[in-house]
DNA sequence: GTGAAAGCGCTAACAT
DNA sequence: ATGTTAGCGCTTTCAC
């Protein structure tokens, strides 16, 4: 390999030419940078200066062979999801005055893929990781979080070997169920992310809405009707479609996520009923969508922005101390009424 | 640093453990590993079977300190312009059964982030990276492809040291003037990403459709109207409230992106303004949210999935070869008409 | 408080 | 075709 192009026009900086350049031993250029114990502040002002003059970087690659990459990985399910963005600017943002660098992997819908990029994080040496509503095993997950220090997101499982910041998706479902009970409905369905796995059914934040859902709905003694589709635009199109062609029709739609709400539009426009005059419609996460004027979404915060710091501060610590106790963050919803929930027709 | 806990209960698998298990050399392993030349069928099979008996996985941070780290990375201005997954889509698409990975850098909407990410790329020793819209000054995009293989997506750059993949956004600019002129509008308004530096008027694409804007109308005789803001939604929202209080208020909007649409339709919502009935509105990008029912937004495509997997096939050829000349693909829009522009009232 | 030296896991010369 | 050996740039014992 050649970095640098050509006999050696441009090589690298290295911590040698540092320590070289600074009168100091290279260990002492180390500590420095890492801010260690055991370096004068005279010895600390000229390492300083060397770096300074030379533009050194430390090489992250090579500094992971034997200590951290400062590298914080995130693992989302889709990138197409405009909640996501929310938790992975409150990541950054915590991250910001510190050395680490984020870097995300790209999307994964399915188990396979998503170890394959689990994989690919661990074999870059990466320090920590967020793992957004992963779909692996519990037995994968604990294991991927001995190998390395990790911080679920959004899945209800609980572990002593990563720490876990949750939305309290039972309360959130009621949140939307009471309101549309109390303005009169007594119709409402439910487009949910389809699921068989019997661990997903008890830990996935779209099981556990939908449970949620299931639950408010009997405490009011409302009939259950739920359409298994995906957290997806076309899933929520499809969802509507199969709501809409049942012989009694809902009269209020809780979609489980913003983005199914959108395709539940489509597909409420197409069959030519208006929101909310003929329905009522509430998503999930107040997206920056959903404030939309046209669409005016009514739906539930989940603050995302706090989900991501709460994350990012806890793997840190973790990072800092493996063996420290595990950590459950929950966090309570709020909702958000805009202009597509109205009384029934 | 410890990255299994304990004395040695998980030590990670090491190429020295492939080679002692199939009774070979470690030299013999890495040729298998990175299917070079000079290894037997046979000699190949041991490795193989031992790699599977072992569960082994190379490690790319040390990998990287010698060859490759088998990673790509992906510079992205803005994670939630819906337009970039599309981009996205078509780098991991290319890229599925080759040995690269594609890390994400996150948004970053400024110079010094946009040099903070690249730094961090580069000290991870990543094979290659995909900048899309880099607002870096040529200088250091310049020396950055010197530095690692990068192909430029959506900038109007040129360079021996980087490839391009544009769209041609004079001409999808022209596209919707043409297409809102022939519907009989005259005032037609256009919503741009502001700009100041001479290098970004000439070579970003928002600029460069800005100006397709301004000849276009020309070309019609027409006179433009500009609202210099950004492309997000936010800036969407306050260009359109800067042209509705112009005293001739235009009678169609062209937003540089679908994202800044939304924000115009809000703004038009919140006037009391209904679209196309009293004003018309196109967007760029086609992203799905165009698609929507209850938007229904008329915009160019740039079949931002073509757009990656080019940019992903030619930052391999760049990564196998780097004094290969560069290559520049420019690639054209479509007009895909919808329900938001109609004849002027 | 400071530095010399070993070695992380891998690849690339250079033998053979 | 195969193996031996010397590093890549950094951190980390372990001396002093």
């Amino acid at each position: 390999m050649d970095r640098a192009a050509g006999p050696d026009p441009q090589r690298r900086v290295t911590i040698v030419d540092v320590a070289r350049h600074a009168g100091v031993s290279t260990t002492a250029a180390s500590k420095v940078l890492r801010n260690a114990y055991g370096a004068s502040p005279a010895m600390r002002a000229k390492v300083q200066q060397a770096i300074e003059e030379l533009g050194y970087r430390p090489y992250a690659a090579a500094r992971g062979l034997r200590g951290q990459t400062y590298t914080i990985g995130v693992l989302l399910p889709d990138i197409r999801n405009p909640f996501f963005p929310d938790i992975i600017d409150g990541i950054t943002d915590a991250l910001r005055d510190t050395d680490y660098h984020v870097l995300l992997g790209p999307s994964c819908d399915n188990e396979k893929d998503e170890a394959k990029i689990t994989d690919a994080m661990v074999d870059r040496g990466m320090d920590g990781i967020v793992l957004i509503a992963p779909v692996m095993s519990p037995r994968r997950l604990e294991r991927l979080a001995k190998t390395i220090p990790a911080v679920v997101v959004g899945r209800h499982s609980r572990s002593a070997h990563f720490d876990t910041v949750t939305d309290d998706d039972v309360a959130g479902a009621a949140l939307v169920v009471d309101h549309l009970a109390d303005l009169g409905h007594r119709r409402i369905a439910h487009i949910e992310h389809h699921e068989t796995d019997p661990v997903h059914l008890a830990e996935m934040p779209n099981a556990v809405r939908a449970d949620g859902y299931r639950k408010a709905m009997r405490a009011r003694g409302l009939a259950v009707d739920i359409a298994s589709t995906s957290y997806t635009q076309e899933g929520g199109y499809l969802g509507a479609r199969q709501l809409l062609a049942r012989p009694q029709r809902p009269t209020a739609i809780f979609a489980g996520a913003d983005i199914v709400a959108m395709g539940v539009l489509t597909a409420l426009s197409e069959a030519g009923l208006s929101v909310p005059g003929d329905i009522s419609l509430a998503g999930y996460d107040n997206t920056s969508f959903a404030a939309l004027g046209p669409i005016s979404l009514t739906s539930v915060d989940q603050a995302g922005h706090h989900i991501g710091a709460h994350a990012a501060r806890l793997l840190q610590e973790r990072i800092g101390d493996r063996s420290r106790p595990a950590a459950q963050v929950k966090l309570s919803p709020a909702l958000v009424p805009r202009r597509t929930t109205a009384p029934p027709p």
